[in-house]
RNA sequence: GGCCCCAUCGUCUAGAGGCCUAGGACACCACCCUCUCAAGGUGGAGACACGGGUUCGAAUCCCGUUGGGGCUACCA
């Protein structure tokens, strides 16, 4: 039987041994969508049963990350370090029903005996010699010899597990530290989670859970849902060390938590009809465990940022504005405070705002305005200048124009109009020469609405300089 | 090796026996739009791993093979 009617209360429990990756947020958003659904409650605790690989520090990046993400905990976060009374009073109850054994075994011999075993695992060696625990012992669950144990699992069914195949594991370990498996189910039981939803990689441990859940008489067993692991290009499970996914590398990089969000529910679950861009509430609102998917998903980068490129113009102007500003400055920023100017930026920004995937991509789009000195790309500096004869002509008749016309957009571009005329071109290839010498760059922003921000002096000054250049190079 | 999971375009997926000539999205290609770059529009290429069943009929159900993955710690 499963726990079943009335508010669930679900649980994300990461260890702090690293950074926080994408598949945990995926994992944590999940949880959470159950929760809000159905009006539930939403756990957090931090697994930090393993003191040698926990580090308060990962913990505080995990916090940190989930608030960025949005996802809000009712409870919590609890640590396990903390629960360690909890743990030592189920191994003594479990250890008076005779259900766990001291151990003094060594892996080396384990090993030895097991040399012939086509089922290696630990051999049962210690089970009826009536060890004292103690310093030095572990403490081993008694696995029934026979039966199977079945996981009930909501995206995978049933998957069964002959207790043959399930070696008498390890509860607390020889230095008298409960193991995780131990510190899990004794935690799910005391806080009454109903699901437990987690990745795939913890399957194969799930029947040992259910053991373990029954023989402290922990009542209706949670419900189970085993999601599919997220993998690299290679097909491989992500991996903290191995691939470089934290999601605190992609708020740095500009992207939006809404996007986020939107592209991780994505990974293993779809809405009914062929939406892809759907708000919180609607997340909350259609996600349901029961259609969630099956197979690996690969995290694919540019698909994020596909949908991080919707988000961001679909911000209106002022938000996108105000959104930016953490990224106008140091280290995205090549300028100082004293030469940035919000005026500039803000005319500018529904036109940049059409234009980047990230918010990382902003102030090198602006940084023509505001960098001092003003940066040249030289290989744009040669293609449309130095190596065009036809620049220099085009380059000195708009210094010359520009000294009188009107500066306004539509103005500069009827006046470049007439230059390309004469000039013979198009406006497109007229343009190239304008926009490299003022903008630093062959591509970018509209050339004409930048010239007017830039301001006369300022435009004059740079195609000046770019003329002097070329002056110098062809001398 | 053992236990377990998985298998639709390169990728994320729709598909719950006839609606499939397999739909959408990302990426890719072409064209249109266009002052560059984007964005946008139109079109294109691109998949049911294989073999057996079951059935009047299978991407959908069953079995097997192959392939991929996870776990196999006194980590979580």
């Amino acid at each position: 039987m499963t726990a079943a009617g009335g508010p669930p209360r679900v649980r994300f429990a990461p260890s702090p041994t690293g950074y926080f990756h994408v598949g945990g947020a995926r994992t944590a958003l999940y949880n959470w969508l159950v929760a809000r659904r159905l009006g539930g409650a939403f756990v957090l605790r931090i697994e930090d049963t393993d003191r040698e690989r926990s580090d308060e520090s990962w913990t505080e990046g995990i916090l940190s990350a989930l608030s960025w993400l949005g996802i809000d905990w009712d409870e919590g976060p609890y640590r396990q370090s903390e629960r360690r009374d909890l743990y030592d009073e189920a191994a003594r109850r479990l250890y008076a029903a005779r259900l766990l054994y001291a151990c003094d075994c060594q892996r080396a011999d384990v090993e030895a005996r097991n040399k012939d075993n086509p089922t290696p695992g630990y051999d049962g060696f210690c089970r009826d010699r009536g060890l004292e625990p103690g310093p030095g012992r572990a403490l081993r669950f008694r696995v029934p010899d026979e039966g199977v144990t079945v996981v009930h699992d909501v995206v995978r069914g049933d998957v069964e597990f002959a207790n043959s195949t399930i070696e008498d594991f390890v509860v607390i370990k020889s230095s008298g530290d409960p193991l995780f498996v131990l510190a899990v189910v004794v935690d799910d039981i005391a806080m009454g989670i109903t699901h437990v939803i987690r990745a795939e990689e913890h399957l194969p441990t799930t029947p040992k859970a259910v053991l373990l859940w029954e023989a402290l008489e922990g009542g209706a067993l949670p419900v189970y849902a085993h999601l599919p692991v997220l993998v690299n290009e290679k097909r491989q499970k992500l991996s903290k060390r191995r691939d470089r996914v934290a999601v605190e590398d992609y708020r740095m990089l500009g992207y939006l938590p809404e996007a986020m969000r939107n592209y991780l529910a994505l990974l293993g679950w779809a809405p009914a009809d062929g939406r892809e861009v759907l708000s919180l509430a609607e997340l909350v609102d259609e996600f349901r465990l029961e259609d969630v998917n099956v197979s690996p998903a690969f995290f694919d980068e540019k698909r994020l940022l596909h949908f991080n490129g919707l988000y961001i113009r679909a911000l209106d102007d002022a938000e996108f504005i105000d959104r930016s500003q953490p990224f106008l400055v140091a280290p995205y920023a090549t300028w100082t405070d004293e030469t940035f100017d919000p005026v500039p930026f803000e005319r500018l920004a529904p036109l940049v705002k059409e234009r980047v995937g990230t918010l990382g991509e902003v102030a090198p789009m602006v940084a023509f305005l505001f960098a001092e000195p003003f940066v040249m790309d030289e290989a744009a500096f040669a293609k449309a200048i130095a190596n065009d004869p036809g620049a220099r002509p085009i380059l000195e008749a708009a210094y010359d124009v520009f000294s009188a016309s009107p500066w306004d957009a539509e103005s500069l571009k009827a006046e470049l109009i007439a230059i390309a005329e004469s000039a013979g071109r198009k406006l497109a290839k007229a343009q190239a020469p304008i926009r490299v010498a003022t903008m630093g760059s062959a591509v970018g922003l509209p050339l004409f609405e930048s010239l007017q921000v830039l301001g006369r002096e300022r435009a004059r000054a740079r195609i000046a300089a770019a003329l002097e250049h070329v002056g110098a190079e062809q001398d």
